[in-house]
DNA sequence: CACTGGTTTCGATGATGATCGAAATATGGA
DNA sequence: TCCATATTTCGATCATCATCGAAACCAGTG
């Protein structure tokens, strides 16, 4: 499969709002995501079986449905550095884009934080020493190494797995970088386990709990409450 | 503009052909581009016209021509992914690629080296701890700092640059990683002042001369002849 | 002021392919 | 076994757009 092929799998309306739909990680249904496009089941299955045939989907056969997801983490990234390029989704008169596209506030990148939360996250920690800029990457300190320990995250573990550990990803909306990698995988995890966010699947939205906000002033400082 | 009107400017050959052409960093004039895509003048000026107005391409006004290039070596990252996905260009019976494609051996990627010979390089810095990994990226270590110095780097001046420093960049051919980011783009220059490479403008192939053979193997212990 | 070579505009054609209605297939449940 | 739901296949339609010939445009050059 040549290049232009591959790309001409994501260049109609149609399939780039499947795929972008995607980006969150999580495996959705043809029937969720011709809703989501717009189309007709019967379109919808069409483009996803080229997608899948091209190396952009993977399908998990689960009951009667069937599961789409992307392939890979790097798809992924392509299309959020595709995004980044055409820029994000134009709202009429921008009057503060992140009180308009809930998008924008919180949600997931295929299994961390992104959005203007996750952006703050990378701030406060920045600022208190928890993490330092080291290339394309964060790098955590002395200090940052007891406060994750003290959260419950595992860093020798994360440091063991094959991804990056915590790579620094520049997302459309915010265009400031947040924690990605395994140790961004780690900490949404462990929100979700601490019921300090709350993230309904299929979906990129995350929503923030009470006792989350309390949690993320009290342990890392940021203010939740946007 | 949004996603998929990005995305469809590439995919169609003879965009997808003349935008790859465009990956070595040259800036070329219409009518090569549409040599090398194998359309006329008015197709090819019909794409180039959009793929500028999609923000992919920069044009600058030169005497009677026009020279295209690529807007900002973000495209060519996005170009290098998708071509990682999409997979090398598939060759007949496979016969030991490098011996047959020479772009696998010594290219140049925008601004640094990539191919076979950019990997050989990375693989024997570290070897030699020049450099070690570092998350996505490389970091040159005490025996690197001065051995580069040495070599005729001004390292303090590269780092305050505002790319990245030596970003470790994957191509399609070895699906291997060398040296990018500011680091990479010096020692092409380097490499090119000292007359150990040679670069026919228009065009990703790299001739190692025979002082750079002998050079290389001295400076950084790398056996060139590929 | 023509002339040349590079490039773009215009107009028309032709092919590709996105889309949907209708029907077939698959899979689990009553 | 029959039904309901999810998905795919088939066939046809329709819009888009890549492409090229012809001609205009533009910038140096003689």
């Amino acid at each position: 499969m040549e290049l232009h092929k591959v790309v001409a799998l994501l260049g109609v309306p149609a399939r780039a709002a499947m795929a972008w739909a995607l980006v969150g990680g999580d495996a959705l249904p043809a029937s969720e995501l011709a809703y989501r496009a717009g189309v007709t089941p019967q379109t919808a299955s069409h483009h996803l079986a080229r997608m899948v045939d091209g190396g952009l989907l993977a399908v998990e056969r689960c009951l009667r449905y069937r599961y789409y997801r992307l392939a890979s983490p790097a798809v992924a990234e392509i299309l959020e550095s595709l995004m980044a390029l055409s820029g994000p989704p134009i709202l009429k008169n921008r009057p503060d884009r992140a009180a308009v596209d809930p998008l924008c506030q919180a949600r997931s990148c295929y299994d961390h934080l992104a959005g203007s939360l996750a952006v703050a996250l990378a701030d406060t920690l920045r600022r208190n020493g928890w993490i330092s800029l080291q290339e394309r990457d964060y790098q955590v300190t002395e200090i940052g190494e007891h406060g994750f320990v003290a959260f419950g995250l595992d860093l020798p573990a994360l440091r063991h797995q094959r991804r990056l550990f915590a790579r620094r990803c520049i997302d459309w909306s915010e265009r400031r970088p947040h924690i990605g990698g395994a140790l961004g995988a780690a900490l949404m995890t462990r929100f979700q386990e601490s019921g300090w966010i709350r993230k309904n699947p299929g979906d990129r939205k995350i929503w923030v709990t009470s006792v989350g906000q309390q949690g993320l002033w009290k342990t890392f400082g940021v203010d939740a409450t946007l």
